[in-house]
DNA sequence: CCCACTTTGTGCGTGCTTTCACAAGCACGT
DNA sequence: ACGTGCTTGTGAAAGCACGCACAAAGTGGG
């Protein structure tokens, strides 16, 4: 018996790579608005932040889309990268708790612009419920199941605090939306096959401190060193 | 000539194990609201949504501070955490482009519960200078450097549009702060030294699309499979 | 037609991260 | 005083990710 058809192609996309195609494809659309049409891998790499290796690695995940002594041609790199990352198709986005957080993605301009729609508002506050928000009437919570089936919502994002953000995943999981930013600062449950991934700016504000406090202690390390380590 | 001196214990916490601290520190702040006084390395990790193992190496990093067979104080724990990550100062922040994103953080209180003060908000627009938001009188950027000194900024938080963000980073930098959060979606360039993170809501859509559209092609992947890999 | 030059795609070594699995250590009951 | 039971702390192995360095492949000039 044959142990495996050689496998074309294993569609494997690591996952460091899949967080960096974003960022290739912003660098490639600011080249693309300035009438660039070829780039090559150091250039490209350099406008992204990257290793020129890396980037090109990355790439060679896609297929081999570039020209030996050439480059790669900026639209068809734009166009490779928006299909692998699913951007040529659109997506709604509900977005539940229309807060201070809630209010400013809503009247974010930036994501129309990149097959992310958003499809409705979802507030608890009877407040709320009812206003007009970015041109979108806030509607009530539930009516959550209702909105994602009739919006063809598939991604959800949860800005309320963080108390109910666990109800109203689980919710969003119920109702199939099985992709799901998260802004609370809490660790979400959800079973396997949904997507959670969480942006906190408390965490990244830590981080900093972190290297800030060490930047600090290096510079008078001195009497760390001397002997003061023997708590 | 030998390569290199066979480095002592340099003290260097992993990357990946100082960004998971703040979630662990989250939980065990959790757990202490609770009342709870101590918990093994099974239920934290639980709590914090990470393997067991991960964690108990994480922490063994700051030093020995279970009990075998009893597992962590939580005070003790939230503590040595707290100290490790530099949360027992007192960080003063500034935010610079008062737009929807900046108002939304300005009036957003979970920072200072944590040793973070927003210190000063600052803008560019006349119309914006001036006004009150979150009981601070907004700036006029050009006042920055000023700012950044009398107020003792050490962290700096941009939210204005991608253009203005390149300029605001230098500034930043040349007034003294080395430590920056970037809500703007650019690649900021900044000197060696300098520690630069960035909250980038289009990409996590992104990576969510993704993903979301691979579970969907998986679904109807057999046509995949029987030929129309022929490209 | 060939040569010099440029740039991609990738094999390979290195170091970081994760996970397993278990000896060592501590508390507590007897 | 000692054994039992639980949980930590950490070797060791496996898996990823990064970046160097170079062969392969294309371009363009003569
Ligand atoms: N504002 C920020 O800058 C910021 C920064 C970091 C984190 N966060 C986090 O983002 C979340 C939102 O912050 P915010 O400042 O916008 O809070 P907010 O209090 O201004 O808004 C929360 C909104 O959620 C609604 N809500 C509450 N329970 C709900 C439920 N069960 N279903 C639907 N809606 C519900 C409330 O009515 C309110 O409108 C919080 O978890 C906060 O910790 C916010
Ligand atoms: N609002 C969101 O939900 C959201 C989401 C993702 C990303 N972002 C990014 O965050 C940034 C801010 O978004 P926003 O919606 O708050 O924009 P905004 O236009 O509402 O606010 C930007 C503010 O920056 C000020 N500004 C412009 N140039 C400045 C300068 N040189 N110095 C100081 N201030 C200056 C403007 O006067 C304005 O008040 C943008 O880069 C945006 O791409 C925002």
């Amino acid at each position: 018996m044959i142990s495996r058809p050689p496998r074309p192609r294993e569609r494997g996309i690591p996952e460091a790579t899949v967080a960096r195609l974003p960022v290739y494809l912003r660098a490639l659309q600011s080249l693309q608005d300035r009438g660039t049409l070829t780039v090559s891998s150091e250039d490209l790499a350099s406008a992204a932040g990257v290793n020129s290796a890396k980037l090109r690695k990355d790439l060679s995940h896609l297929g081999s889309y570039g020209t030996r002594g050439v480059g790669y041609e900026v639209q068809y790199l734009v166009y490779q990268i928006s299909r692998e990352l699913g951007l040529t198709q659109d997506w709604a986005v509900a977005i539940v708790g229309i807060g201070n957080l809630g209010r400013a993605l809503a009247n974010y301009g930036g994501f129309g612009t990149r097959g992310f729609r958003i499809a409705a508002l979802l507030d608890a506050d009877p407040e709320m419920v009812g206003q007009s928000v970015a041109s979108l009437d806030v509607r009530h919570i539930d009516n959550l199941e209702d909105v994602v089936r009739s919006k063809g919502v598939s991604i959800g994002v949860i800005t309320t605090p963080a108390a109910s953000a666990q109800g109203v995943a689980t919710r969003f999981v119920e109702a199939g939306v099985s992709s799901i930013l998260n802004f609370a600062p809490v660790v979400l449950n959800v079973p396997d096959g949904v997507d959670v991934r969480k942006v906190d700016l408390s965490i990244e504000l830590q981080i900093l401190a972190f290297h800030a406090q060490r930047r600090a202690d290096g510079d008078g390390r001195a009497a760390e060193r001397a002997g003061l380590e023997l708590t």
